[in-house]
DNA sequence: GCCAACGTTGGC
DNA sequence: GCCAACGTTGGC
């Protein structure tokens, strides 16, 4: 069973990918949208996932993996939503801007290119590849 | 069950 | 600060 690859947004003034790496963990809560849930809910542990900073750097920064799968989202009381863990691997050597990723031919399908306020989306092996060639190639 | 109004996200 | 995309809500 090969691991998946995801991305997910966040705002770095609110949590950037350095809160990550300096706290070690954190819970992936406070998602609120049917179809990014439904992508927390499809996580493995061991799934690799991008981090994406939104609003500010408009680029993936980091590598992070998912720590613990898809449980009820404890800053939802209606009980609708779930929540995951994610740790941090390392940062990007060089990260990849969304103007670099539009202007790449091999990401014109990535699921967050096409529906950009997707907060939690999927990212294809080959995607993958691409964008880690991006941060380490030259 | 439809659809207009409204709210939120996120890029520019 | 504006606007496009799109999800949600609520009246009918």
């Amino acid at each position: 069973m090969t691991a998946s690859h995801w991305l997910v947004k966040s705002e770095p003034a609110t949590y950037a990918f350095a809160d990550l790496q300096r706290d070690g963990r954190t819970v992936w809560d406070g998602v609120r949208n049917n179809a990014a849930a439904l992508h927390l809910k499809a996580m493995k542990t061991g799934d690799s996932v991008f981090f994406y900073h939104s609003q500010e750097g408009l680029a993936v920064v980091g590598v992070a993996e998912v720590v613990r799968e898809a449980y009820p989202d404890p800053s939802d009381p209606a009980g609708r939503f779930v929540a995951v863990e994610l740790a941090p691997v390392r940062p990007l050597g060089r990260p990849v801007t969304l103007a670099a990723m539009k202007a790449e031919p091999a990401l014109a399908g990535m699921a967050m290119l096409r529906q950009s306020r997707l907060s939690v989306s999927p990212v294809s092996p080959a995607e993958w590849a691409t964008i880690l060639r991006m941060a380490e190639g030259d």
